[in-house]
RNA sequence: GCCUGCGUAGCUCAGGGGCAGAGCACGUCAUUGGUAAUGACGAGGUCGCCGGUUCAAUUCCGGCCGUAGGCUCCA
């Protein structure tokens, strides 16, 4: 076993505070539960966990349980004693206490790391089968507080039993605790799946299906709004717009190999040939690439699709827009030299930039993924891509993680995450290397010797799921998008019946400009108006009464101002073009 | 797919073996108003679905579907 300073080393104060907060939550379960196996409890995240194996469940009501019962084991104040002993020594005392996990991870470091001695940890009367380290009395715990309980496969093997696993949260201090409680409690005001529906984004029925969403009149502007700007910017990068169908012969996935990896997709018969509903784009952009003879002149060649695909997902991992059976990918693939790879790849890099902080993301994190042990395709080919993934980010001074061997096994990839108004990590866009595809599809372009050559593709996405990047957008946002994506630009607000002329020339002008307004014709007073227009996150509210029609002003309500008072109409209108077009973020 | 919880009106939720409840939304009427909720009346339900127990099930039990949090997966 490693030494215990190389150990202490990497684990800081507060990981190690939880670590032995999680012995102290094995301990209480242990003494309110005798029956209860005990798993593994290691430090996580803003807390710990700890996994138990027990006949009942546990319920929310054990949870106060044992968290009072840990207070008063903390209270006791018991020192941390670490004892090294021989491993068979310490399977016999665990096989004693028919605590059967702990013998198998001791059996495990034995027969796979051949260690001798193991640690123990004792705490009171308690003894736990740990490398450490541990705080040396149970006086230097923080506040912790247990959150809840979930079913967790021992070992993360699904074969193997499921255990129930208690969450608990832990700070060094009281305030930072209540901080992340915080934290959370504004996650959940941001659920774009609370906030799809009382905005009227999306919604999902379960007579349709689990993971099958419908866009209502709101959720299909924003959708477009993202589609069209999408458009555009493919267009001025020299991206070729294409679209495949749906349906595919299964033949075809058995070339792209789908078929014969399990691919999670659907299939069903029509005329006594099998087809399969695509999982992915990909299939349908290579026949179009072999539709003519490519020259080694026509390459680059970038295809794009906003690519409906349905993948069959497992019903547990469903979640709202963020994970659905069915979705859109802004997909494109490019075909190129081996050589115009690295340029490629650093032109998608900037593009992926550009799209981002257009939407409002300004930090990113960048992870290169390299070849792993399985994998198709020959050494000097993944180094050359390899090189050239490595090379483009490097050139643009892009900070990056490696994870070694993390590849897919057709080929390296960079994968580019934001991060949220909650500083939350999200992966959306992705640029892959592809050295199978090509080959199994036979694809080929002309070279300057007229010789046929395999040409390099790339798979890359930006946004990656429209339909997640929306559900990221809602949560970034809280509802409150930015003008140019705001499914209603402006509120027009008339004080009585008497205004609704002058209020219904303010929409055609609006209208005019491709504006989105909606006109509030109902018979509310303007506060109830006023306070539905800003419940639904509305950019702008214009109210308009006896002084505004006679002077053809509008007073301006703006979101995250306020009352703006009056502003002549012909200026409000540019003001809100202004800020559609210029897709200001505010 | 697995574990645990949940499923009552369009929405948010209360209730609980014996006539199904509230607020908001919706409809009608009155009110025409100045920056976060005008008032009155009305309509709205196979209590997720199927089966079982019971004189009686929305309520208890089982299965299924959906959903939430995790796990596994999504590399």
């Amino acid at each position: 076993m490693a030494n215990k300073e190389a150990l202490e080393d990497k684990m800081t104060p507060l990981e190690r505070m939880r670590h032995s907060l999680a012995h102290v939550m094995a301990i209480a379960v242990k003494e309110l539960y005798p029956e209860t196996k005990v798993g593994i409890g290691p430090p996580i995240e803003n807390g710990f966990y700890y996994d138990f194996d027990r006949e009942d469940s546990f319920t929310q009501k054990d949870l106060q349980k044992i968290e009072k019962r840990m207070k008063r084991i903390i209270a006791r104040n018991d020192a941390f004693e670490r004892k090294e002993v021989l491993a068979s020594e310490a399977i016999d005392m665990f096989k004693a206490q028919g605590e059967k996990y702990k013998v198998e991870i001791i059996e495990r470091l034995v027969s796979e790391k051949g260690v001798d001695n193991v640690s123990l940890y004792y705490t009171g009367d308690f003894v736990d089968l740990c490398r450490g380290p541990h705080v040396a009395s149970s006086k230097e715990l923080g506040v912790f507080k247990l959150t809840r309980i979930a079913g967790a496969y021992w070992l993360g093997d699904e074969k193997r039993e499921m255990l129930q696993r208690i969450y608990a949260l832990a700070f060094e201090t009281q305030a930072e605790l209540e901080e992340h409680l915080k934290m959370l409690e504004e996650a959940d005001k941001r659920d774009h799946r609370k906030l799809g529906k009382s905005l009227k984004l999306f919604t999902t029925d379960e007579s349709i299906g689990a993971g099958l969403i419908l866009y209502q009149p709101n959720g299909m502007i924003l959708r477009r709004a993202i589609e069209q700007f999408e458009r555009e910017e493919h267009i001025k990068r020299d991206y070729q717009e294409v679209l495949g169908p749906g349906i595919l012969n299964t033949k075809v996935w058995k070339t792209s190999g789908h078929y014969q990896m399990g691919y999670p997709m659907y299939f069903f018969e029509i005329d006594r040939q099998e087809y399969g509903i695509k999982p992915m784009n990909c299939p349908a952009h290579l026949y179009l690439f072999k539709t003519e003879i490519r020259s080694y002149k026509d390459l680059p060649l970038r295809f794009f699709e906003l690519g409906t695909v349905y993948r069959y997902e497992k019903s547990g991992v469903l979640h709202g827009l963020l994970r659905a059976r069915t979705f859109t990918q802004d997909d494109a693939h490019i075909f190129c030299l081996p050589s115009q790879l690295k340029s490629e790849i650093i032109d998608v890099i900037l593009f992926v930039q550009d799209v981002f902080k257009t939407f409002g993301f300004e930090k990113f994190e960048v992870e290169l993924s390299t070849r792993p042990e399985k994998s198709i395709g020959d050494d000097e080919t993944w180094d050359h891509a390899t090189k050239s993934l490595e090379e483009a980010l490097k050139e643009l001074d892009v900070a990056y993680e490696i994870n070694s061997g993390d590849g897919a096994f057709y080929g390296p990839k960079i994968d580019i995450k934001l991060r949220d108004a909650l500083n939350r990590v999200w992966q959306c866009a992705t640029i892959q290397c592809d050295f199978a595809l090509p080959e199994r599809f036979e694809v080929s372009y002309i070279d300057s010797n007229g010789k046929k050559c395999r040409p390099v593709m790339l798979h890359r996405a930006i946004l990656g799921s429209l339909e997640r990047f929306m559900g990221i957008l809602i949560e970034h946002y809280a509802g409150a998008f930015p003008v140019w994506l705001a499914p209603v630009q402006v509120n027009i607000l008339p004080i009585a019946d008497r205004h609704h002329e002058y209020a219904q020339k303010l929409v055609r002008d609006l209208k005019r400009k491709g504006l989105r307004v909606h006109f509030d014709k109902r018979n509310e007073k303007i506060g109830f108006k006023l306070r539905e227009s800003r419940e639904n996150r509305v950019p702008y509210a214009w109210i308009v009464g006896d002084k505004e029609v006679s002077g053809d002003t509008v007073s301006i309500w703006q979101r995250g101002v306020g009352d703006r008072g009056a502003l002549s109409s012909e200026e409000a209108v540019q003001e809100v073009l202004d800020a559609h077009l210029s897709k200001a973020i505010w």
